[in-house]
DNA sequence: AATGAATGAGAGTTCATTCAT
DNA sequence: AATGAATGAACTCTCATTCAT
């Protein structure tokens, strides 16, 4: 259909952002918004579609099912998450590197994102089916995390471990699994610091060589 | 009255629970299967009573909702699994102890627990709701591992902790988390060895003073 | 079986009630119980049986169903309550009748029926269904206080009715109602005294001739 | 934004809520069908909906569950035979009146209304468990319907009664409850004319000062 | 006679999804 | 594109009744 109303002055649109891409992502927040208040389960699409504003006809017209709002939801998180960890630690990588630091930097980052949205995090992560495809994309994070933590690995001299990679992989696990847990189901009455110190001492040890004088040739992948 | 029946033969006897026990039993093995294909959502209570072999009134016999299969489902997997491991670790308790063995036994055995029943170990832990009892389950389980762990550590002079409470919590969270990732989704290709050998030699770094000369007195609670 | 124990001293029995009558009694008065606390849908007969002290299948060797135990509560109740009323006005028959004060015995009589189990009452006549059994009892036991009120009636010179026999089934079915309404659901503020007095001052006008000397001839039937 | 369409013939608009409005009675309409014929335990709400040719999920858009049918249903019943009567005894306030042909179109009313959907009755008021809320509107409609006679009775000088507040209710409960049981139960082979005789006897005789000359002041509220 | 575990049809209700408007 | 009324399969749970013991 022709718009007649388009004239020359009907120049101020946002480009980035077309109205559907709008729409997508206001049923997307409505949706971290429901499944946080209600779960998965007891989050209906209609819910969601209400929440958004829009009918559920409309959300249908954006998303085929519900899993595919779970699983966009997923990856729009993870993603964010995977982009604010992965710059801090490509920073690292190529120049001279205090590993305790990093992995204090890293692990509080861990923290941080969890922190963000903790009731999602646990709908999305410990109450929703998990379709393949969102077992994909967290793999696949995970893989670029441990990548780049490996590329920082292979470059500190004092990093003693038998295999470089799987060391890159339980950092990253280790971190994910023990500050999930933190996040949300606390441990005692471990303050925040405490905690992240005790993974950072328990990171470093694994990592470091205690006795950098007697073993030298550190790592073999 | 005079029991005139009662004979040496009078063996046969069905003692009036056994029966029910044996219901409920294959109702909660049934349970185990079914959510194990279907998942918990899918896993509905006709098809648990069909599996059993009973009916689904048979069910609501024994259970009032279906979510009291499932807290009864993970008590039962949760407190077998403890059983062993606790075993394990209180026979420790006491005696000398080479450290690093014992965490490969720990190790072995939590691999050992979570390969039993995978999928079902997901869909306990991963999909299905977990009302607060379960979570009290689970977190009752943890505390009296770390709590057994922490006597052990207690009685190691060579451990260098700052608090070793928190660090008896830390290696059970982490045994835990690490041996659940790698049962249900692997690691690479890492051989079952391999990783086990590699969780040991991170608690054992985590835990033990690599240089015994210098720092003596180790544990601080 | 034979009774082996019995012997010449085991004389004392209870002849007139059996060991089923009392049995059957016993249920009759669990289900006036349950049905009381929980209504007639929710007065399951596990309950019954349950509150009876025997089991379901003992239930059913005395009731063929749940309605069976409803039509006996029913002429159970009302044969009692026929009973006292019945016999109060039998004793009217025939002897020098003043009708007022057998309409305040009678009124107060229906509403201590009434008033001895309330609860029941309700179950039984408004929120049970009826079954034409039920019925059958319930319009015999009105047929045949309207006939010996009948006869009352007509020994009454002073009564003026155009039809007697309705005259007398007016008189049972509105006492009836509004004693029923009074007791369950009360009349404003009214005390049960009044009540009564209004019901009698109410039926007392519409059976009596206030002005004898006019119309002398009074009742045709 | 200019609306070209807009013209003489644009009358054909479907009011968003018709539709609603049309399927809310639908609905109702088969719920009253289905209860009259099956009675209020096996009148489904499978069964309804089906009646009313819509689907169960739409029975659920409209109702929150069965019960509100009956609500529903009684509510709209009450009223609408609360506004026959009421608009009847209104319009004989504040004019003078003749009692006796006043209480004959009260009768005769509560006949009609009561004879209009016998069984739906039946099931409504005899059958079907009575939530609080029914109770409410049956007693405010009484209560109404007391408050009209009320002033009817005050504006009588030969009404002759102690209490006119309590006679005023005692006539609605009264007719209510007579009619009630003639219409669903019969009175023998009574004709109604003849039944309505009878009652509007009763009642005028009741509220009527039979000997006018005597006792003149006769109302005291 | 008595028991009570077992039955299973069927109830009320939900919600992802469709489609006429 | 958008709407939201309509759909109906599928779910959890109940309870009158049966029957092996």
């Amino acid at each position: 259909m022709a718009r007649k109303t388009s004239t020359v002055f009907d120049v101020r649109r946002t480009p980035t952002q077309s109205r559907s891409q709008v729409t997508l992502e206001v049923i997307l927040e409505a949706a971290a918004q429901v499944f946080s208040e209600h779960g998965y389960a007891a989050g209906t699409t209609n819910r969601i579609a209400q929440r958004a504003g829009v009918s559920v006809g409309s959300f249908y017209q954006y998303f085929p099912n519900k899993d595919a709002v779970l699983v966009a939801l997923v990856e729009s998180r993870v993603n964010a998450g995977m982009r604010s960890v992965e710059s801090l630690l490509s920073d690292a990588v190529g120049t001279e590197v205090d590993l305790e630091a990093l992995l204090r930097s890293f692990v509080t980052a861990m923290v941080t994102l969890h922190g963000h949205e903790p009731d999602l995090h646990r709908v999305l992560f410990e109450e929703a089916p998990h379709p393949p495809e969102l077992h994909e994309c967290v793999l696949q994070t995970e893989e670029a995390l441990a990548h780049t933590w490996l590329s920082i690995l292979q470059q500190l001299p004092r990093v003693v471990v038998s295999d470089a990679d799987t060391a890159a992989h339980l950092v990253v696990q280790l971190t994910e699994a023990l500050t999930h847990r933190f996040v949300l189901h606390g441990l005692h009455d471990l303050s925040t610091e405490k905690f992240i110190e005790e993974v950072v001492t328990l990171l470093t040890r694994y990592l470091m060589d205690p006795n950098p004088s007697i073993k030298t040739p550190s790592i073999q992948t």
